[in-house]
RNA sequence: GGACGGGUGGGUGAGUGGCUAAAACCAGCAGACUGUAAAUCUGCCGCUCCUUGCGGGCUACGGAGGUUCGAAUCCUCCCCCGUCCA
């Protein structure tokens, strides 16, 4: 049994407790899941990702073909031996590239084409080309390419890139089956992805779509790219009210710390997010009373810790007067440790949810929590 | 003592008659960041007033005078710095 996802309990209020069982271990749901594009979660130490607690780690299709290639990856043993992470990973398909890199790109039924945004060469990814890197760098879970598209979006733009999702799921299933025949990719589990923008009748098509082919969970895409957090929530909820119970539902990108319990009461049970580390390396750490900007001339003479209600070795050990002159000076450890506390922030977070539910507490997760959170400088 | 070169806003440094409160960069101040082209990007950065407007006033390119409708830019003298010659 290489990959199963238990559910343990769902709370009143939606939120689902479970467990996500993969070759490289055992993952507690709901989870956090850092991003590690080019097979690192910058500023990170696999050693400090372990120390953190870090289950399940993203790496990144499109950015790992380019660099270092997934065929160097593959002669090096795999994702997790190259990058030395005994624990799960996941890979993003690169279908955010898609809509990230949009003015290097051109999408055909067929797949897209890429202008490689390190040195301008063209490349050609498929559903099936697309697959066959994630094999290669030997994820635990892979994803299907998609096409995340802006939104706002116009209803049949939209329309069209859920339906060529749809038929890139349909060739994903296909090629993956027809592999695992051969022998190929046998420990790996293939997650589909759920868009249709911020249309609700197309969210709930979409998520049909993906459960006729049946797949080891289910992704919702193309959400949380600027539209309004209860839209995001609307969409969300539409489409996991549908999707089976004892699957995994993964909300792809997902968030700001304050907007998380609202995604875990839709029932949602796998998020990631660039915040906690990009936010990190530019500065911004979330606490306990909201964000904080280091390099602010009032934490210049501040003898205190980043939050005082954490425990991170980084909160334990050095002032905010210390980390903000790391920042100001533009020395490497200030993005280590911001990077670090964040990490732990959200995992912690995510650990204290987990409880929660289980204990029943949801309550601890109120409104007056999120509103906190979300507070500017503290 | 002489010959050159030079003194510009917190710093470096453009600008050689009007489009200049003065480029650019740095520093500083603040903001943004959601499946990572991000240790990135954006705004502000002389003082002051208000009806906050591509608004008004004041001060400003070593100092003091002058030429001109108009000067950081041209002229005179002075002060200071650097290099070289005595």
């Amino acid at each position: 049994m290489s990959f199963r996802f238990e559910l343990l309990k769902t709370a009143p209020n939606g939120a689902r407790r479970g467990r996500l069982h993969t070759p490289h271990g055992t993952i507690e749901t709901p989870a956090f899941m850092p991003v590690g594009t080019a097979g690192t979660v910058k500023a990170l130490t696999q050693e400090a990702l372990e120390e953190l607690g870090a289950e399940i780690i993203l790496g990144n299709t499109y950015h790992l073909f380019l660099r270092p290639g997934h065929d160097r990856i593959r002669e090096l043993g795999g994702l997790h031996k190259f990058m030395s992470w005994p624990r799960a990973i996941l890979t993003d398909s690169g279908g955010f590239q898609v809509y990230s890199l949009a003015e290097l790109r051109k999408i055909t039924d067929e797949g897209v084409r890429f202008r490689s945004h390190l040195d301008g060469t063209e490349y050609f990814l498929s559903p099936e080309k697309v697959l066959e890197i994630q094999m290669a760098l030997g994820s635990d879970i892979m994803m299907v390419l998609d096409e995340c598209i802006e939104a706002p979006a116009e209803y049949s733009a939209t329309e069209k890139a859920a339906a060529r999702t749809f038929d890139w799921a349909r060739r994903s299933r296909k090629h993956l089956d027809e592999a695992k025949m051969r022998g190929e990719g046998l420990a790996q589990a293939m997650f589909a992805i759920v868009q249709g923008g911020t249309y609700a009748d197309l969210r709930k098509q979409s998520a049909r779509d993906m459960m006729s082919l049946g797949f080891d969970g289910y992704a919702i895409g193309g959400l949380a790219v600027g539209e309004e957090h209860a839209v995001t929530c609307a969409m969300t909820e539409e489409v996991t009210s549908l999707l089976p119970a004892d699957q995994p539902r993964y909300l792809m990108g997902v968030g700001k710390p304050e907007h998380i319990p609202d995604y875990l009461a839709r029932g949602i049970d796998m998020m990631d997010c660039v915040l906690p580390t990009r936010n990190a390396r530019n500065g911004c750490l979330f606490t306990s009373q909201g964000r904080l900007v280091i390099r602010n001339a009032r934490y210049a003479s501040d003898q205190n810790p980043l939050d005082p209600e954490c425990s991170c070795s980084v909160c334990l050990r050095y002032s905010r007067a210390y980390i903000r002159h790391l920042f100001m000076a533009n020395e490497v450890l200030g993005a280590i440790l911001a990077t670090h506390h964040n990490v732990h922030f959200y995992l912690d977070l995510m650990r204290r949810i987990r409880q929660a539910i289980e204990f029943g507490d949801i309550r601890d997760f109120s409104s007056e929590w999120q509103s906190r959170l979300a507070a500017g400088p503290c």
